[in-house]
DNA sequence: AACTATTTATAAGA
DNA sequence: TTCTTATAAATAGTT
């Protein structure tokens, strides 16, 4: 447009093309400015130099003006779609909803909930699971009613004791023929002890039964073994 | 730029304005796509008329151009954030995160595990849960382990009949002091139940044991209570 | 970056 | 709208 017309395309001269682009560049600028005063239009215009360096110029908020852009009737179909990194996001998305149902689903599981569909290894697997879990939380309560047994046990074995003795007694009181009562007045006693073991194996029970329901709290206690010990 | 020189304003004449947005904005898009083509650089222009008519050139496809624009160290902060539904649609992917999170934990506590943490009454809580759910899975070995226990409570019952009976012989021995070897032969062959006794309480310990760790079932059934009345 | 001969863009009028 | 045209503006090549 001076001295000598050129042809557009691309300049060879790498310098030359540097000085145009400046001098274009702004020209340019300056043309988007002056279309947007005066004729009130809405105007945007990015450049990027063969380096990568942005030049850009907005009549309004550049943001406004691409917004528009993309909304247009003529850019819908290509702008509306969700951006790659938007679609990845999507796809998270529909990752995280699945972990939480397969989540939701597990805990329904784990909670004697939702068991159809599952198979017999499958239900299996869940006592185990679950059995697992509730070990650690029953083991003091656990531990209490180990307790419990092992005084069943005791108060068995006392009994059996205690019955073992008499019939002993009674074996010698047979074959010997000869009665004592001072021995057998010493031996009422302990007639006490064989009712607190009759008892205690009722309220084990109860104790035991309140166990499987999911109570917790001291169960069989002294009361009880007092109580056993007054029905003696 | 010709007959007249015009100040940089805004036309008021809607006619004339018109009339220069036509011949202005051909000018800058060929401008544009004339800076493209000269200097190798990436333009985008954007045209709004006043009207809202979209004219628009990119040297290369609009989407790159923008989306380079965007990535642009310059406008990340303002185009790196994500349009109100990637907004919206990252906030719900906060709380999917967050609700797997907590349904993670959920099933850790379940099985026991990450218990730290929890206050008593979360533990019991937890158990209550753990149970009422194991309590369908382990409906059948709880029946098996209820079993056990009334047969210890049966066979305890039975040592304090034989105790009783063995005491009763011995009380009308001692006050009629007049030993019935019959008697006692008759009695001996119960020896070998208590020996049985014995031995059942010893096996039902470590059926019950099995139970502390996670059965349950229906226990204290009939039977318990028909040996309880025994026992009264 | 400044100069300047030219080309190009365009305001006003038709 | 488009054409014309006088003129302002832009700019290619030079310095």
């Amino acid at each position: 447009m001076a001295r000598e017309k050129i042809k557009i395309r691309k300049i060879d001269n790498i310098t030359a093309r540097q000085v145009t682009f400046s001098k274009r560049r702004r020209g340019l600028l300056k043309k988007a400015e002056e279309l947007a005063v005066l004729c009130d239009a809405d105007v945007a215009l990015i450049i990027f130099s063969a380096t990568g360096k942005l030049f850009e110029y907005g009549s309004s908020s550049m943001a406004d003006i691409l917004g528009k852009y993309k909304l247009h009737p003529n850019n819908l179909d290509k702008f509306d779609q969700p951006s790659l990194q938007l679609q990845l996001e999507n796809h998270d998305h529909t990752g995280l909803h699945k972990e939480v149902a397969e989540k939701s689903q597990e805990l329904r599981r784990m909670r004697g909930e939702d068991l159809r569909g599952l198979s017999i290894q499958d239900l299996q697997k869940l006592e185990k699971v679950i059995e697992a879990g509730l070990n650690r939380v029953l083991e003091t309560k656990g531990e209490r009613i180990a307790n419990e047994i092992t005084n069943i046990q005791r108060k068995g074995a006392e009994l059996l004791e205690e019955n073992n003795r008499l019939k002993q007694k009674m074996m010698i009181i047979s074959k010997e023929s000869m009665p004592l009562i001072t021995e057998l007045d010493s031996l009422n006693p302990e007639e006490g002890l064989s009712s607190e073991s009759i008892t205690n194996i009722c309220s084990c029970n109860s104790g035991v039964t309140n166990f499987c329901g999911s109570s917790s709290g001291p169960l069989l206690e002294d009361d009880y073994s007092d109580t056993s010990l007054k029905l003696g």
